[in-house]
DNA sequence: ACACTGAAAATTGTATACAAAATCGCATGC
DNA sequence: GCATGCGATTTTGTATACAATTTTCAGTGT
């Protein structure tokens, strides 16, 4: 497809298959089969099948026997544990990222706030615009969790916040109410940059927990908007 | 082998490889390779590949691109990384099992409790038995994450577990000081079954940090007894 | 003795063929 | 009309064949 070549067939698969999943070209719930996949990509069923392994171990695919994958159903259930986790593991390593963070990693959050506010300006913005919005938003906490130094925070991080997009951007980027919070970002950067883990860490905390009620209170919104539209019908 | 015939090869050979990997059979740092594996286990070179897909994924074994795999070598930085890790999402996990558990959760971890007093009290154990006494102590740690009802949390504490449980079978067990905190999960064990989620989560924190030094310790030991006979010879 | 070349061996990456199992549809019997 | 059973189709699970690449090691030249 219009992906970069990478070095191995799998990857590559893996790569453009999660990406679909994530933005939601593949709607959650969707029947996926090898064979659809491997045409569309015009490779083999053995790259696809090793990419579904990797997703399932992700929890962006779910894999029943002999029946075949079906793209993960999120609910709201499955957000707040995820969440829950999210507010550990991103305090710790928000804490950890302030101790250690060099000049040149406090730059690079920086320029990720940069474009953040950049992307936000933009009048009257496409949906892939906005999508760019909420993926450089998340990534600041997964460079942030690489700076930590604590590789495998980083890793399990990077997994958490997969899914949370993937939950977003499917379940709620329509709503027009949809912000990203960038001043919590922007007093995230700065506690870092400050070098105060104490700060850094509390208040990642508390803008993870931001994050989560602002969510909840969307989903009731489209909730009661849904249940409205049955009931005016 | 002589392992549980399982739904699948695929499934059967990601337990059984597993297994020899968390227990030592396969040495940390050896190279393994798919054909002898799959001729090891009587199957093709398919499963393997997919359960050493999913072995990647844990990090029990690496695998650079056309270079093959070989079981992870956990260095004392990894080990840190994991137990930090672990005080987060254990002591979280504990705090929900206390508020949590029912009469039937209670009454499991009181049986394994029992369990584990049962093999410590076993006069000149085996080797087996004490990597039987050792699993135990973890197991409970995964029921206990398991009766907190967030399965994210509990699917992230395992895969922790695993690597730990690999570090301290291949690295300490050898040693005739090692111990398993009975006391410490006896009384974790009873704030889960007084509800009292505060303590329950203290408890679990401390016992965290206090298997972390006492592994580091033994960790020192072992390194002092290696200098020691290098410079005898 | 050492470095370099190149072919052979070993090993993974990919494709495909075949087997087993599940699902769907249809017909048949009650 | 509905349930049930049987077969055809679809889809995954496994094995194997082939391609690509890396490593190894022997041989040669300096």
């Amino acid at each position: 497809m219009s992906k970069q070549p990478k070095n191995t067939l799998r990857d590559s698969v893996y790569t453009s298959l999660k990406a679909m999943i994530v933005t939601g070209q593949i709607p959650p719930g969707s029947r996926v089969t090898e064979s659809d996949i491997a045409a569309k990509l015009n490779v083999s069923r053995t790259p696809v099948r090793e990419a579904f392994n990797r997703l399932e171990r992700d929890g962006l695919v779910t894999g029943r026997p002999r029946q075949g994958y079906v793209v993960t159903e999120f609910d709201i259930n499955m957000f707040r544990e995820a969440f829950a986790i999210r507010e550990l593991l991103d305090g710790h390593a928000t804490e950890l990222a302030a101790a250690a963070a060099t000049d040149k990693d406090k730059a690079r959050l920086r320029a990720m706030l940069a474009e953040c506010e950049r992307l936000a300006a933009i009048p009257d913005r496409t949906t892939k615009e906005k999508f760019q919005e909420l993926e450089v938003g998340i990534d600041l906490h997964r460079v942030i969790a690489e700076i930590s130094g604590n590789a495998m925070l980083h890793g399990m991080l990077c997994g958490i916040l997969d899914k949370c997009q993937h939950y977003v951007w499917t379940e709620l980027l329509w709503l027009d109410e949809w912000k990203i919070a960038r001043d919590e970002h922007a007093e995230i950067v700065e506690a870092i940059c400050a070098g105060d883990a104490a700060r850094a860490g509390a208040l990642a905390r508390a803008h993870v927990r931001g994050s989560r009620e602002n969510v909840l209170r969307l989903l009731q919104a489209k909730s009661d908007y849904q249940s409205f539209l049955a009931k005016a019908s």
